[in-house]
DNA sequence: CGAAGTTTTGAGGACCTTCAAAAGTTGTGG
DNA sequence: CCACAACTTTTGAAGGTCCTCAAAACTTCG
């Protein structure tokens, strides 16, 4: 556990959605870190827990999850390197959802009073954080339409669009193709439907030459297809950035 | 469409979740705001749209929802009078969602411009604004379980709770009971499942003693019950507000 | 090389959908 | 204030998507 910066993939991400001032820039590269290792399938937060901290994705794959009395899991989102995760812990104490990895995972921890300390001093840092909850928000919205209203072919065609969109976005698309290190149970766990009907629906999806799987290797065969079949549209992921602010200085 | 303030019923509920300092509230009174009146299933917002105003509901009931190529729509949230909606076009251009009426309703709206600028001139707004966004988050997810992993009846159930938790902490739940303006088809939009569907899974809900409906009343008749039934944990809704800040002066 | 986990296959059944129509409610105009 | 249209709720019956349970084939890893 080293305790030094490792924001600037993050800074990266936020600048490829506009502008940071000078100073904004240095101050979340100032934030003190921890970054920390996580072997595969292991707990960072629990529902219940009281966290300190925000954790950066630097590396590997996380997933945010509720479990169920009877024991059924629902996968709320997914998480690739780059991604800010759990800022929601920043404001709100107790976590109502758990998060976990599912492969090897680095994730730098920036502790909240850090991160409210610099939101308040330098607005514009704030509005960043703000605008990454809003996209985990409108990701939320398009999994709720995921699982309420598409069949189990559509819907699986999609979240692996999702991927493919965000993989693409993190220049980690090659040939198509991205790794996903995610067992297909844990996948049936997003998608609200079973392993087994999972595995079927996957075959049918290679069958029709929409996808291609090779080790954890996803490759997009046909994306047209994918999208009309998947009712895709990117928008909701919102890559083009926030507003454009032309605010007087206060 | 008069202009005026409408925001002390904002300041109130902001206020039952911690303290707002004299500026801060005198800032928020001091947002300039248009009231408009809607009618029953009224558009207020598009998918597509670029909103240059937040909106407020002072009265009446909304949804947001999306709506796929077949037709098919999925609702992602309701909220009623009290609430501030579509925070997330305060940052996010072009809407993801639609926005309409269930019931004729007044909506207060204000101006991105406002919001903004008033977040950055008092870090406690920023963060009373970005805790109500990540509430929604938090619904989202419960959403999201909501129709992934619950069949008709203890989602019906939790839907229904949602709503009378919510009223609840809105001093509107009389008698066990609020009034709940949503045709059956519509709340089928938001639970995932036909109308027809729909009605038995209430016809068995009202034939175990759980619920009581008259006219649009909902009256819940067994709390512990359905509170059993649907899994419910009024956590997600986070009713102790946001974290307690110590922050220096900065 | 064996153990544990993951993917795949099969068969039967449950939950929910679809389509269609009747019954009941609400709103409007003459 | 009634009549009629439009909408909402309810009922029925048949069918499809997805689930459950169980076991075999395959992969990964120590």
């Amino acid at each position: 556990m080293s305790i030094r910066s490792d924001m600037s993939l993050y800074v990266a991400k936020l600048e490829r959605r506009g502008p940071l001032s000078v100073a904004g820039r240095k101050a979340i590269m100032a934030l003190p870190t921890r970054t920390r290792e996580y072997g595969i399938y292991q707990d960072i937060v629990r529902e219940g827990d009281r966290p300190e901290h925000c954790c950066f994705v630097a590396d590997g794959l996380v997933s945010r999850y509720k479990t169920l009395r009877s024991g059924a899991r629902q996968i709320v989102s997914f998480h690739i390197a780059g991604d800010m995760v759990d800022l929601s812990s920043a404001l709100v104490v107790v976590a109502d959802h758990g998060i976990r990895t599912h492969a090897p995972t680095t994730v730098v921890a920036i502790s909240h009073r850090d991160i409210l300390q610099t939101s308040a001093d330098y607005p514009e840092i704030g509005r960043a954080l703000w605008f990454d909850t809003l996209i985990d928000a409108a990701i939320f919205r398009e999994w709720t339409v995921n699982v309420g209203r598409r069949n189990s072919r559509e819907r699986t065609a999609h979240l692996l669009l999702e991927f493919a969109y965000k993989f693409r976005a993190a220049d980690q698309l090659v040939n198509d193709g991205f790794e996903l290190p995610i067992s297909q149970s844990d996948l049936s766990d997003a998608l609200g439907i079973t392993p087994v009907h999972l595995n079927r629906t996957l075959q049918w999806l290679r069958g029709e030459r929409l996808i291609r799987t090779h080790m954890r290797t996803v490759t997009i065969e046909n994306w047209p297809e994918m999208i009309r079949l998947a009712g895709f549209s990117s928008a909701y992921l919102h890559p083009e950035g926030p507003r454009e602010l032309k605010l007087p200085k206060s």
